[in-house]
DNA sequence: CTAGACTGCTTTACGAGTCAACTATTCAGG
DNA sequence: CCTGAATAGTTGACTCGTAAAGCAGTCTAG
């Protein structure tokens, strides 16, 4: 199963990079460091997705939904849990509708603020999510466990300027969004 | 914005973070890993997207679509097409449908192979990628933006350690199903 | 040759998310 | 107070993708 044999050697490499295939002969490195990275996290996340439909018939979602429930203990109101899931208001109501008609979550009366939920996870709903997240973990280390230590780190802290640039980008667009 | 500190700080980053939620206190290396690479890759790609909705009112799906069709100048069949774009026979007819109805692709006979379509891309399919790859490259540098070149450069060889490491797994994994 | 497996494409039904309209409530200014 | 703007949540129409079934054409073993 090698792939890098003749001629169309480009068509065959390009079946196995997914996104890579965007980028053309001549692009700057950042294209083709993006490119990568797209296909490298597209991979991943689908594997993980698929696996967590295999064994827990849940969908990354959820998962990502009671992540974020889990950390905060005491509940949280949708619209906050819609904000830092990044998607919309409708989309968090479907999925707490889901999650409470299981017993997973319960809602509760916002106190001081008659239009809003407190969202929740149910004990029984915490301890799903437990057992999830450790199965969940062992598959991430195992994707990565062919980068060692130092590898890692590095990853983590360039990411982690990257992250910062994006964040700056975004205020700057805000800011000049505004000014217009 | 270091991480590493207390008890909540984990909470605050938490908003800001999108996907790195998903981590909780005790967590390895390479799950904090995974998450900020989802979380910075998520980012972007909702980015793009938006901007490519915005300026040339058209899905990432056909901006990939195209881009791998202008790549190969002689067209290909869509079951390669949808290997390489990496979805599904329907998704890929139905993409073909819109792009052929706006002059942008034809499809032409498969030579030898009367199932088959081969889909190629206009003259003016052509131009018009072209256009919107130029801008879209812009987007990509100016996102990347912040980091200098080594850090491209870096980040660029580790993700490729990785790919290697995920293709392999893969391979593995395969293997393993086929043993059963 | 030809039966049966396989492949390329299309079609249909469905899932999961967005967006925009709507209701109920809160908040801020006159 | 009271009115109008903003906000929390729900709903329904729509988009975009998948999965599975079906059709036509190809390949292969006997």
């Amino acid at each position: 199963m090698k792939h890098n044999d003749v001629s169309h050697t480009l068509l065959e490499d390009a079946q196995e990079l997914g996104h890579e295939a965007r980028a053309g002969s001549g692009d700057h490195a950042a294209l083709r460091l993006w490119l990568r990275m797209l296909a490298s996290t597209t991979h991943i996340e689908t594997e993980i997705r698929k696996r967590l439909r295999d064994r827990f018939d849940i969908s990354l979602a959820r998962f990502d939904y009671m992540a974020q429930l889990y950390r905060y203990r005491d509940g949280m109101k949708m619209r906050e849990l819609s904000r830092y899931l990044m998607v919309t208001g409708g989309n968090v109501t479907g999925l707490t509708d889901d999650l409470e008609k299981e017993g997973a979550v319960v809602r509760e009366n916002s106190p001081g603020d008659r239009r809003a939920w407190i969202v929740r996870l149910t004990p029984k709903g915490r301890r799903h999510f437990e057992t999830m997240a450790r199965e969940h973990e062992g598959w991430i280390l195992e994707l990565f466990s062919g980068l060692d230590v130092a590898t890692v780190q590095q990853l983590y802290t360039q990411l982690g300027r990257l992250r910062v640039q994006l964040v700056q980008n975004e205020q700057q667009h805000a800011a000049e969004d505004s000014s217009t």
